[in-house]
DNA sequence: AACACATATGAGACAGAGTCTCAATACCGT
DNA sequence: ACGGTATTGAGACTCTGTCTCATATGTGTT
């Protein structure tokens, strides 16, 4: 998982620095979705030392090579999903934040009827599913 | 429009103030989303004298009463959509920021589908179409 | 029409997210 | 090992949104 991350920063013609690899490797070991604070406090537990800065430039980073998709949470704020770089959307667990992806599901259908309904051309659309994963439903 | 706020600020039993009718009528002369900071703009540019939290305030309740819908752009930042208070999705002129409500265009079965597949027990979910209003794709 | 009091207001402090600058550092092809 | 360039950390900065609190303003009652 951070190997490849470091891996498509390789391709990408980026440099492989300490920073950004013990950077890779924090996100890593996170599960479900994060925020770009969380793992600003990563770094200040294990007293890494690496700026605030650097953290946001490396998810910029991995959001242009696919790796990472931005969310917005039902209350307003950004986060982060570790995911494979190609579309699909996201099912995130309002409990434990862990997350699936879902391929596509018959959206298309509602974007052309959509266009078809409005005359919009739709260039790009969002979907975000929320509730609970299947832990989180029967432990309730 | 601005009639139509105000009422429904009346029926949620809150005060029907100066600030409140004047920004109302601001919001009713917008077209398409706009930003919080948009309003305050205004409120600055006609000198009303409405402090930032007044306007703040009035767009949270309006939100409350399902007047104003926020929604996230494709740059991560907030807009308010003047709308119903019925449940529907929003498609987003990307040039000039007109806005449609489309009904519900078979996202249930998506959304059951996702269900079925994953595990998850979906309680909420959010669809956002961005493209170009018909004006903006003939004019090309 | 005036009252009384809860609600709303504006100003500005505050908190948090994200960006920018810049001098110092560290990668990496040669 | 070297040199040029990309990257870094620190901290200033901007922007969004929230909070506090003293003051002002609606509104139901009289």
């Amino acid at each position: 998982m951070a190997e490849e991350m470091l891996d498509a920063l390789d391709r990408a013609g980026v440099r492989l620095t300490g920073p950004r690899r013990r950077l890779a490797a924090l996100i890593a070991r996170r599960e479900g979705h994060f925020t770009a604070a969380d793992l600003v406090k990563d770094v200040g537990r294990r007293r890494l030392g690496i700026g605030r800065a650097t953290v946001f430039r490396l998810l910029e980073l991995l959001g242009e090579q696919g790796l990472l998709e931005r969310i917005d949470l039902p209350d307003g704020s950004h986060a982060y999903i570790p995911c494979e770089p190609t579309h699909h959307h996201h099912l995130v667990c309002l409990e434990c934040g862990t997350t699936t992806d879902v391929g596509d599901c018959g959206i298309e259908a509602v974007t052309r009827e959509a266009a078809r309904r409005s005359g919009f051309t739709i260039e790009q659309h969002r979907l975000e599913l929320f509730g609970r994963c299947p832990n989180c439903s029967s432990a309730n």
